[in-house]
RNA sequence: GGCCCUUUAGUCAAGCGGUUAAGACAUCGCCCUUUCACGGCGGUAACAGGGGUUCGAGUCCCCUAAGGGUCACCA
């Protein structure tokens, strides 16, 4: 590195999906960089063809840009060290491998597939570490010069030392040792002349002058292989800043589907974006302090390597689902109104009032797919199970409510302002009137408007919101109800 | 299995040789109250085990155990 800007870069592979691992180390990538002025890049791994998914990387784009993570380089937007596509690369890895192969570290190998799915057999069978037996190490100049002329398929594999060990610094794990014998002679050129990513990285990494490569600890155990190509071509390495990895519940790596894995899956369930984005970057990484809620500018600032974790943690939707709730009790009401009034639509009309609906429910909801369950029963009245009537901390039960719905029912006909302080109102004084507690009036109304135990809001404000006509047709009908009802 | 990493409550975590071992989520109880929720108050709950080093160890070292990662012409 020859001057000390930061340059961090975020280089998945585009598969179609970004997983909540890997938007954490995007994260965490894009901080480490942005805390230090430095520059964040976006390059896309997709030297392996047949993984190749159509309209994955605009999933990548769409995902930094819900999030809020600006890239300053990437294949979008240019940049000095480009092209950021590894496919669009392609020509220029070979080059460094033969360079490699001068320099007696890297050699040809023209072993079939086959030959080597039988040594992996063998050594599966034998209980020892597969690693490639070097058959084609001491080919002749002149043969392989022959069989490269009759277009024999080949890759290019490095050379490892098969004595000493290699060590690097990691500023998470701190030094990290590794015996050279057990690092296999990796392949460097597929024989469909794309790099392995494992040769693609070094490149690349060296060549945008990455200064940290952040990246998750699944690579810790391939990084003196790395460390060795820095050195065989005379690099400098970057700094190695391994992630602990988040594993799912029940233990173990979190990759493939489990839960709400996928950040898009996140956003289709109703968690905000600044929520998880504020919740996975504490997965793994602590301020030292009290503050447990972030934005993302203000992680711009206070981000700090020292903080990550050595430790893997597991990915808990608990805790996440309460600091959505957190965000969203957060919103003022008229942001709330906007976010919730897409989910209200699933299941009511929109001739109900979205702001008495949205403060009623605000303080309830934790993620926005709850909305719709939450508000249905104001479309329509649901035939009501009497013995929700009787509820013994408010001393009411069905014979009171066959004696109070009937005197409300007479005050509401009689009101001329129906509103929120007004419906209190004629409740309390109701209330008063009878000499019983104000819960004692208010349960059997609310049961009667909403035939459900639990409401999300109470008597008032569902009267509120229904209006005068529904809650009167609402109430009458549960008269009627009751008045069939002996006991 | 070899190698590498990790190990503070159910979960996220602070701690960096001397603390009554923070805080948050979850859970439980109480209060507020028109149900639920919100809010307020409080409770239960942790240094994986064993050896050292030290006047003193969650903090340093070693061993054991458990968990994870990795051993591809995937990234």
């Amino acid at each position: 590195m020859s001057h000390n800007e930061v340059r961090t870069r975020y280089a998945p592979s585009p598969t179609g999906f970004v997983h909540i691992g890997n938007l954490r180390s995007a994260l965490y990538e894009y901080l480490i960089a942005k805390v230090k002025n430095g520059k964040f890049i976006l390059r896309i791994e997709d030297t392996d063809q047949k993984r190749y998914v159509e309209g994955a990387v605009d999933v990548i784009y769409d995902t930094l840009k819900i999030v809020g993570i600006k890239h300053d380089e990437g294949p979008d937007i240019g940049g000095h060290y480009g092209p950021y596509v590894q496919s669009e690369r392609k020509h220029l890895y070979l080059p460094y491998a033969k360079q490699l192969i001068e320099k007696g570290k890297a050699y040809y190998c023209f072993c079939s597939e086959e030959r080597l799915e039988d040594l992996r057999v063998k050594a599966e069978k034998a209980k020892v570490q597969n690693k490639y037996d070097r058959h084609c190490l001491n080919l002749s100049k002149e043969e392989i010069q022959r069989r490269l002329d009759a277009k024999e398929p080949y890759v290019i594999r490095q050379l490892m030392p098969d004595t000493g060990e290699t060590t690097y610094n990691d500023a998470v794990y701190g030094d990290i040792t590794f015996n050279n014998d057990v690092l296999e002679d990796q392949i460097l050129i597929k024989s469909d002349g794309f790099p392995t990513y494992n040769f693609a990285n070094v490149i690349d990494d060296h060549l945008m002058k990455i200064s940290h490569v952040v990246r998750g600890s699944e690579y810790i155990t391939s990084t003196p292989k790395y460390v060795l190509l820095y050195e065989a071509f005379g690099w400098e390495p970057p700094i190695f800043v391994h992630l602990p990895l988040v594993e799912k519940l029940g233990g173990g790596k979190l990759s493939k589907r489990s839960g709400d894995a996928y950040f898009s899956d996140l956003i289709k369930a109703g968690y905000l974006p600044e929520a998880v984005v504020n919740f996975i970057v504490l997965l793994g990484w602590s301020s030292g302090t009290e503050q447990e809620f972030y934005t993302l500018s203000e992680l711009e600032k206070v981000f700090d390597i020292k903080g990550i974790s050595k430790s893997s943690s597991v990915y808990d939707t608990d805790k996440l689902k309460w600091m959505n709730g957190e965000y969203i009790r957060r919103k003022t009401p008229e942001e709330f109104v906007k976010i919730a009034s897409p989910w209200i639509d699933k299941a009511l009309p929109d001739t109900l009032d979205r702001t008495k609906i949205c403060s009623m429910i605000q303080k309830r909801v934790e993620v926005l797919s709850e909305i719709p369950d939450m508000v249905k029963f104001l479309k329509k009245a649901k035939p009501i199970d009497i013995s929700l009537y009787n509820n013994e901390k408010s001393k009411c039960n069905i014979n009171e409510a066959k004696r109070i719905l009937p005197i409300i029912r007479d005050k509401i006909v009689a009101m001329e302002d129906f509103n929120h302080e007004s419906i209190y109102l004629m409740f309390t004084s109701t209330a008063q009137e009878l000499g019983v507690k104000n819960g004692l009036v208010m349960w059997p109304a609310r049961i009667a408007l909403s035939g459900q135990l639990v409401t999300a809001g109470g008597a008032v404000e569902i009267a509120d919101v229904l209006g005068k006509q529904e809650t009167l047709k609402r109430i009458d009908k549960a008269i009627k109800q009751l008045e069939k009802t002996d006991a």
